[in-house]
DNA sequence: ATCGTCATATGAA
DNA sequence: TTCATATGACGAT
């Protein structure tokens, strides 16, 4: 695993690279814990590191990003991953409840279940758990404090009571 | 509108 | 097996 700042308009945030792609993206500010490192990156973990950033841009900004680093996500649970999968189906400025995604996952009664998923995301933003609410729209909760979902929200003109 | 309570799926200890 | 959850539905207040 090699770890590497990567800086935004937002701040700078860590990100985590397995041999097969970036496996975990960590907020600004989580204990700094960056520093270090780059220096034993290889060209193609500096290459995803560029790819990253300029995606996670995009989102900060409320776009869809051009191009995408690879995503290693095989760390979750069989259900965490079909989860995670169905948040890359929400597209830019839409949004979808957690009893929603649980009844597309065929497991209607784990709307809970799903939410728990979504909490373990270990790549916020470029996997858009921030466009997952509760019901009625309310706006539920997340892992990287709910100032991040309510931003990343309102720059996709997604409304929410709350 | 808010609060308590229950039912339920999943995952970690 | 027990405990904790980024839920949801329902009823009482």
């Amino acid at each position: 695993m090699i770890s590497i700042a990567i800086s935004t308009s937002a701040g700078a945030f860590t990100a985590h690279y397995t041999s097969r792609g970036l496996a975990r993206l960590d907020f600004p500010n989580e204990r700094q814990r960056s520093a270090a490192v780059a220096h034993d990156a290889n060209a193609q973990v500096r290459a995803w590191a560029s790819l990253t950033r300029d995606a996670l841009e995009a989102v900060l900004g409320g776009s869809d990003p051009a191009k995408w680093p690879p995503l290693d996500v095989q760390s979750g649970t069989a259900f965490q991953q079909k989860v995670w999968e169905a948040l890359r189906n929400i597209g830019r400025g839409r949004s979808k409840s957690y009893g929603e995604i649980a009844r597309e996952l065929g497991t209607p009664n784990a709307a809970r279940a799903v939410g728990s998923a979504c909490g373990a995301n270990p790549i916020p933003l470029l996997i858009p758990c921030h466009r997952v609410l509760a019901s009625g729209g309310k706006l539920g909760g997340f892992s990287g404090g709910l100032d991040w979902k309510k931003r990343l929200l309102s720059r996709e003109l997604v409304a929410f009571s709350g």
